[in-house]
DNA sequence: TTGAGCGATGGTTACGTATTCATTCTAATG
DNA sequence: CATTAGAATGAATACGTAACCATCGCTCAA
């Protein structure tokens, strides 16, 4: 070294102790000589924080998974921590999985699409690290959640489809296991029950492009009149969309598709796709604050935080019926 | 502790090395109950390999590179290795973001669609740190780089559409100053020069759907005649098709338009592109494999391996002259 | 019987940092 | 000048592991 002890150099390094100016010069000067940087693993040894987010994901397919990715890292790297990316290729997430992530001592864990079981959150907690699921949650609530109110949302879906004049409805449905998923089909179910429509069918599927695609067929092939779908998210739609083309439906003419999430493609103009957005951004900000919280003090009960988004209407559900001006297709964007 | 030293439940978890199959079990039980866990910061302390990748990606709303990742994930969590993941917003990688990764001692980096600077090369070769670029490389080769052979596709590509009868080109591409859009720019004009062909202008732009539409409106507000687009990447295509259908153009009889990538979604029924296909298993393979090599001997000069990739023929260009069958689209697939 | 060889095990050290404690230095106050 | 509070610094320790070295006990063969 160059004429000060390791207490120093670590003083001026980690924290913003009180170091004399002139050698906290000398220091960095040095240190830029000898291409001397700390050593994060033995910090995090001492410090017992990593600074480090494991990020578990699943069907990356599906961009409204890359744009979330892409949100929580410019969230979190500005408050400096790092990302661990976990790609789960099952519905479960893997016990190896949690494991790794426990090796490394994640300061917390961000959990997407992915269903965290019971013994997999408890393994979690029992290790002191925080948990958040994005966009799901657990039957018993164990662990921390943030995620859209679909069930409204989709009452409200519901109800605005209804007043347009539409009266035979599908659904189009994601997994059915999935929190998402029965949240939405029951809202919708509660409005078109009140409302007395009784035409409804459900076809399931998974929350991709082919498998709207597919259902969508089936749907058709077995059903007809049906005037309307509503389909579990928003890649299904597209889907959807395509599938109907191709058999020669026009939309929304013949029929109407909406979807959910509102993804950029749905802007597109081979789509134009009327959805329900999710607030992205809110609901990752909401999910690192809980996160943080949680990891400032463990012992905290887990925190449930339901958002609402709201409805983009573009082109692909008919106009209301009393403001029918058949050819001449609003170009609402959604944007205000 | 359960009767034995540290030693012994270093060797258990650790390698393969010789420990008593009694002890072993007791170790493991004990383990168990206790929830240990090795810890992963001391180990790499210890052992200098802290088995993590960094990642550092860009332009994440492009469906290709969130594929790339799927795979990088795949293969490395395969080999026991953990994804760093670095979103980069900018055209050079930061060098905050290389400070991380070494403070982190990544074992290697993945650099995808992010120009890597010269002087972070060096900097991260001088820390001893692997570094291989995807589907990009930098001049003086200065790091190893996996890409697809972007020149000779661009070539290829040129002579089918030619071949077709094609006479009035345009390239819509993206930012002028990547490896990607040179080579397949100068691909593509080479042969047009060797065929005589003179019509052919270029419209700049960058990797976007956005882009992509807003330079197809530009081209042909500005331009008649043209009769094939050959575009950057697959998501500047779809971008112009939409643009070409808002405009009023049939695609493939009015105008034939060709990608580059082969996402998934060229291949959805709204679209059914065209275009060139980057092998990205094998490249995400040959990518792991340099990367192991520098890894294991950090010595070796750098290593640049080109891939082909091939045609995808689907309806978005028109079929050739002399079996041209009016409306009677083919249904290629492009799978064998 | 004895020594060699080997598998199994424990002791010890080093990895690079943050932190606590003790010490020295500085400056301000009376 | 004496006293002292506070800033600046160094020494020592702990974090949890892998690896090296030494030891122990056992087996087998001469």
């Amino acid at each position: 070294m160059a004429g000060v002890s390791q207490s120093t150099v670590s003083r001026v390094f980690a924290g913003g102790a009180n170091v004399s100016e002139k050698k906290r010069k000398k220091i960095l000067e040095v240190a830029d000589r000898l291409n001397y940087m700390p050593n994060a693993h033995a910090r995090s040894l001492i410090t017992r924080k990593s600074m480090m987010i494991g990020i578990v994901m699943r069907n990356m397919r599906n961009p409204f998974y890359s744009e979330v990715l892409e949100i929580f890292h410019n969230r979190l790297s500005a408050l400096g921590y790092h990302l661990i990316f976990i790609n789960s290729n099952n519905e479960e997430i893997q016990e190896s999985e949690i494991t790794q992530l426990l090796e490394y001592s994640v300061d917390g864990v961000i959990i997407t699409d992915a269903l965290l079981s019971s013994p997999a959150s408890d393994r979690l907690k029992r290790y002191g690290i925080a948990v958040v699921l994005f966009n799901r949650y657990t039957e018993h609530l164990a662990s921390s959640a943030v995620f859209c109110d679909n069930y409204l949302a989709a009452k409200q879906i519901a109800a605005y489809l209804v007043d347009i004049g539409h009266r035979s409805f599908a659904f189009i449905s994601g997994p059915s296991d999935t929190s998402t998923t029965i949240d939405r089909l029951r809202g919708f179910r509660e409005v078109l029950d009140k409302r007395r429509i009784g035409k409804f069918v459900i076809e399931p599927g998974s929350y991709t492009y082919e498998s709207g695609f597919r259902s969508a067929q089936e749907l058709l092939t077995k059903n007809t009149g049906i005037d309307c779908i509503f389909c579990g998210n928003d890649i299904i739609a597209l889907g959807v969309m395509d599938a109907l083309r191709v058999i020669g439906f026009k939309i929304p003419k013949d029929i109407s598709v909406i979807g959910f999430d509102n993804i950029r493609m749905g802007a597109w103009a081979s789509y134009s796709l009327t959805t329900w957005e999710q607030p992205v951004e809110d609901m990752v900000d909401a999910t690192v604050k809980v996160l943080l919280r949680e990891i400032k003090d463990k012992t905290l009960p887990p925190q449930v935080i339901t958002m609402k988004g709201r409805l983009i209407v573009r082109n692909s559900v008919r106009p209301a019926i009393q403001d029918v001006k058949p050819r001449t297709r609003g170009r609402q964007t959604g944007k205000k």
